[in-house]
DNA sequence: ATAATTTAATTGTTATAATAATTGCAATAG
DNA sequence: CTATTGCAATTATTATAACAATTAAATTAT
C-alpha cells in the first residue's frame, strides 16, 4: 500500500483544502450562530435582537464572551450596537462595511494612490453605463431622472456633489452585475472622504454644468438604448473630470483618525 | 442676532460634517492604534505582537478591553492568536484572503451567480491587457514567457489549467493598477473552487490549445506595444472561453459550515 | 537516550461590581 | 398649556479577579 512520503503530495492527491482545524473559541461559535441567523434572513434587517442580559443566558456564556462575538459581528458591520434604554444590537446587515474596510488595507499596505483608484473607475464604470443603456429598463431610467432633477434644484447649492455621487452610485447599481455595482460602490467609500475635501474648490462652477449635461446626455442613450454610445460618453466625461477629482493624488486611507492624545 | 430655527438649517449653514460623532468605544480606539501600526508596516507580517499582559500595561485598559480589541484586528485578518506558552498574537495581514471573503458575503447575500462573477472578470480583463502592452515593461515580458514556457513543458497534464490561471493572475498584477489587479484577484479567488471543478471535464481537449495559442499572441502584441490589439484578443478570448467555465451557474457561496450543536 | 511527567507561560472563560450613556417620564417654570 | 429640566430605569462599557485549558520547554524516570 502507497503512503505518502510527505503531507503535501498527499494533500495534493486528495482534493483536502486544509484548512488549519483549531479549535473555535466560545465568541467565534456564537458569532457564527448569529451571523447564520442574519445571513439566513430568519433575523431581517433593522430587527432588534435581544439584550445582552438574555443572550447570555440563552446561549449560556459569560458576559465577556457574549461581547467579544458581539465585536466580532459589529466588526462584520452586520450588526450596530447602542447604549441606553431601548439600546442593545439591532441588525444592519450585510454591508459593504467589511469588504470596502478590507480592500481598502490591502490597497493601503501598497501605498496605493488616490490616482489609481480613479484609474480603476474610469475603466469599469464606463462598461456599467453601457449595460444600462442595453438593457434600457423603464424603472432605471426613471431612477436616473429623478436624480437629475434633484441635481436641477440643487444647482450651486452644497447640495451639488452629493447628488452627482447619488448619480453615479445608483448608475452603477442599474447595471444589473451584482459583481461590477459592488466593486463600484467599494471604491466608491474608498474615494469619498477625499472626494468630498476636494468637492469645495469646484463650487458652483463650469464643472457642475457639465456634469449635469452629461447626465442629461447619458439618459438621452440609455433611452435610446445606444450602449456604445453610453460607454464612449461616459468615458468621455471621465476622461474629462479626472484632474478635477485628484490633483495631488494623496494615498488611500481607510483609517479612521485616531486620537493624538 | 438670528438663531437657527432647528438643527437641519444650522448645520446646513455651518459646514458641518455631521457624521454621527458618538464616542468610540475603547476598544475601538486600542484596534485602531494597532491596525495603523500594521498597516503602516511598522509591525511587519509575521511578527510577533506583545503578549496580553503588557499589551494591557501599555494601553492601559483592563484585559476585557484589550481582548475586545484583538477579536476586532482578527476578524480583519490582520492577527492570529495562538494560545498556550510562546503563545500570542502574530501578524498575518492584510491578506486578500479577507477581501475576498468579506466581497464574497456581499455577492452570496444578493444571490449572485458564477455567471455574473465571470462577466466582470471579461470586462475588467481586456484593460489591464492594454496597459500591459502599453506599460512594454522588459520585466513582465520576462515572466508571462516563463510561464507560457511551463505551459508548452505542461501541456496536457492536470497541471495545465493551473498554470493557465497564474497566467491570468500575473498578467493583471503587472498591469500597474494596484486597485484593478487587487479586484481581479479577489474575483479570481472566488472563481477558483469552481474553476477547478470544471476544468476536470476540458482536460487535454482543444481549448488548452487555442489557450496556449492566445498566449502567445498576447505576448507578442505586448512585445509590440500594441495596448488596442492586447485587450482586443483578451476579450475575444474571454468572449470564447466563457461558455466553459460556468455552464451551470451556481451561486457564489462562501459560508464556512458552522457546528450544527 | 528516550519516554513520560511536571512546570511555566499564555490565552480562553467565567463571575462580579462599578461606571457611563441613553431614554422616557415626571416635575417644574414660564 | 407648553417647553425645559431633573430623575429614575435600562443598557452597554469598563475594570478586576480568579480559574480553566492549552502549549512548549524542562525535568525526571525507565
Amino acid at each position: 500500500m502507497y503512503i505518502c512520503s510527505n503531507l503535501e503530495e498527499f494533500q495534493m492527491q486528495k482534493a483536502f483544502q486544509t484548512k488549519s482545524v483549531k479549535p473555535k473559541k466560545s465568541s467565534e461559535i456564537v458569532a457564527g450562530r448569529l451571523r447564520l441567523a442574519i445571513v439566513s434572513g430568519e433575523l431581517s434587517k433593522g430587527e432588534d435582537i435581544p439584550v445582552e442580559r438574555d443572550l447570555i443566558e440563552s446561549f449560556g456564556v459569560s458576559r465577556a464572551t457574549m461581547r467579544e462575538a458581539l465585536r466580532i459581528l459589529e466588526t462584520e458591520g452586520l450588526l450596530e450596537i447602542t447604549r441606553g434604554a431601548k439600546g442593545g444590537a439591532k441588525v444592519i446587515g450585510p454591508t459593504l462595511a467589511l469588504a470596502s474596510h478590507a480592500v481598502g488595507m490591502v490597497l493601503q499596505a501598497q501605498d496605493t494612490l488616490i490616482a489609481d483608484v480613479q484609474i480603476a473607475r474610469q475603466i469599469i464604470e464606463p462598461p456599467a453605463a453601457r449595460m444600462v443603456a442595453e438593457r434600457r429598463s423603464p424603472e432605471a431610467i426613471a431612477r436616473l431622472e429623478a436624480i437629475i432633477q434633484e441635481e436641477e434644484q440643487a444647482a450651486g447649492t452644497t447640495d451639488s456633489p452629493f447628488l452627482a455621487m447619488k448619480f453615479h452610485e445608483t448608475l452603477v447599481q442599474l447595471s444589473g452585475n451584482h459583481t461590477l455595482a459592488t466593486f463600484l460602490l467599494v471604491l466608491h467609500e474608498i474615494h469619498e472622504g477625499v472626494a468630498i475635501a476636494l468637492s469645495e474648490k469646484n463650487k458652483g462652477n463650469k464643472r457642475n454644468n457639465k456634469t449635469l449635461e452629461t447626465h442629461r446626455a447619458l439618459i438621452e442613450l440609455i433611452k435610446a438604448g445606444d450602449g456604445v454610445g453610453a460607454e464612449n460618453l461616459w468615458r468621455d466625461y471621465w476622461q474629462w473630470i479626472t484632474p478635477f477629482t485628484h490633483p495631488e493624488s494623496a494615498v488611500v486611507n481607510v483609517l479612521e483618525n485616531l486620537e493624538t492624545r
